[in-house]
DNA sequence: TTGTAAGCGTTATCAC
DNA sequence: GTGATAACGCTTACAA
């Protein structure tokens, strides 16, 4: 394992000549240079990260956060993709991404620590719970940060319009003739899942529709949502004519749950999705939802992160910027 | 942002009596160490991982590699799974996870060189794609890898034990009546590829089939899947009274093309994948398929992983971990 | 253009 | 039990 002293003594200059070669700079000769290289790869030379964030305070690196209590992990169907669209943006500039974890050697690390103990650029947080204290250190600090859906004030935020989302899929099923329509919220300890109840009941009452009915599903996952839809059934007392789900994941368990109960999608009930994911293509039937550009969401996402690193904005802007969704009509509305 | 030396200066002592309060050291009284802690916890002390591991060779980092060139990324449908039980093992035991890159700063490295370069205490390599020559370096050297899906020899290997999984498919197409049998392999510069393949010809042979009918699909995708159907198609004059796909993705796009050509499975074929990935439920017909254990593949990677880096194992023992899959009989089979 | 030397924040060795 | 001090590998003023 070779240092720049090595190359330095093989060549019979000094380490910091080495390392000008190393780094481009215009402060040496091209021969010396030249000279200089040719060792290095001779020798296999590789830099070591820890010496050089140690004296640079730049790590190349970028730290992602996500909720596991929210059942955000890497396998989550929507926002791995975005994480990997985020990774392939920052990997262009140079970057590679780490993931956090709570535990560093044997003791735990708030979010900012564990920046600090890095020398991380920046952090990618991938949905918030709004319960998580850990969160408002980070959002006074002014470290490079950048969130996808969450609504922390001062803090950039990539985030797709749920509001345009949420009307487009309820003017759909009103113009399908649905007269009553009922909501399935997310776990309202995301910010995605208030902003979607908000747009629900906003939507309903400026077209009209006096009382908006809606249960909270206690998770964003199949099992939540068909729990949600016999909560929803407890509470109605006929079926709606529409449901509107604040993702795949429940809308697709509501629809079983129906199922279970002895209902047809959508002959008895419409149902309609958020995200798009793979599956809503594949189900029996197909899903109709609100699809969120997760690409999209993942570049956007990275270059507000860059850019606060290149200290070209300044973070206490707290930009949010909002991506546009698209309506895919299946087979589960009328 | 405290360092040591900050401590030390408020607590009235040396530094290094400040790094031995705070490592546990024995060569230390009490008091002081009580002392220290009180101070080092007021003044938001939190240590620099460069700085440490420059001097102790040990990152608690762990990298993650995977073949993009395989369509193996953070969304595949299996890996990801596999990457998230990884993560949650070693994050037991203080280590973090971070992602392979081709571009740092803006030269290209090696597996080999990364390694080096991020002070890394081992690899994870999941998938390979026998095409790459970046991985004979890495086979070589005596560092800490393991490896999922790969044959590489004197690595470490978690796989799914796709003979047995394999001959339960085919096993079980024919004491359904299944006379002829075709395979949809999988790309072949993938491992377990190959092996599928390889038991495929095995099997039937052993049960006395002289001749083993096969495409290669370009890919682990669905979109490979249905392109692999219409080659099948071509080749065989009637159509198999089976299809063993190599993985699920391909079974599914093997059904749709089925359907578009006015086939329907499993009243003309049965159809058989590989994986059970969550999309198998649901589609329609919902998907046999040979389940693999995504999770203890995850969890044993990361145990034969943290032997070497403990130094408890020899890598060059060159292990190959065979993890028992399970038949899940859906719809797709008669 | 090249070299010297300090400094980044730790840990580790060895006196005291 | 405690404290100097070197070392880890690199960058960067500053001097030559």
């Amino acid at each position: 394992m070779s240092t720049i002293y090595d190359i330095a003594k093989k060549v019979g200059c000094a380490s910091s000549t080495v390392s000008k070669a190393l780094n481009n700079s215009k402060e040496i000769s091209k021969k010396r240079k030249a000279e200089i290289l040719a060792v290095a790869k001779e020798m296999g030379y590789v830099p070591n990260s820890s010496a050089r964030s140690l004296t640079t305070k730049k790590s190349w690196s970028i730290g992602i956060v996500f909720s596991e209590d929210l059942h955000i992990g890497l396998e989550h169907h929507f926002f791995s993709g975005v994480i990997q669209e985020f990774k392939k943006s920052v990997e262009e500039l140079g970057y590679e991404i780490s993931f956090y974890s709570k535990k560093i050697g044997n003791q735990s690390l708030t979010y900012l620590e564990w920046f600090k103990y890095k020398d991380l650029d920046g952090i990618l947080i991938v949905t918030v719970d709004v319960e998580d204290e850990n969160l408002e250190a980070l959002r006074q600090s002014k470290i490079p940060v950048v969130t996808v859906d969450s609504g922390l004030i001062n803090v950039p935020t990539v985030i797709s319009d749920n509001f345009q989302g949420t009307r487009m899929a309820l003017e759909y099923l009103m113009s399908r003739g649905a007269e009553s329509i009922a909501h399935i919220a997310g776990p309202l300890r995301s910010f995605a899942a208030v902003e979607r109840l908000e747009a629900f009941k906003s939507v309903l009452s400026s077209c009209g529709r006096e009382e908006s009915v809606f249960v909270e599903a206690s998770n964003y996952d199949y099992k939540s949502g068909k729990e949600a839809l016999y909560k929803l059934i407890k509470l109605t007392k006929d079926l709606p004519d529409a449901i509107y789900a604040a993702n795949d994941d429940i809308a697709l368990g509501a629809i079983m749950a129906l199922k279970e109960l002895g209902y047809k999608v959508p002959r008895d009930t419409s149902v309609i999705g958020f995200d798009n994911i793979e599956l809503t293509r594949f189900t029996s039937p197909s899903l109709t939802t609100v699809k969120q550009d997760k690409r999209k969401i993942g570049t956007e996402a990275a270059k507000l992160l860059i850019e606060q690193i290149d200290k070209k904005t300044e973070r206490t802007k707290g930009i949010i910027k909002r991506i546009p969704v698209e309506l895919i009509i299946r087979e589960s509305t009328k």
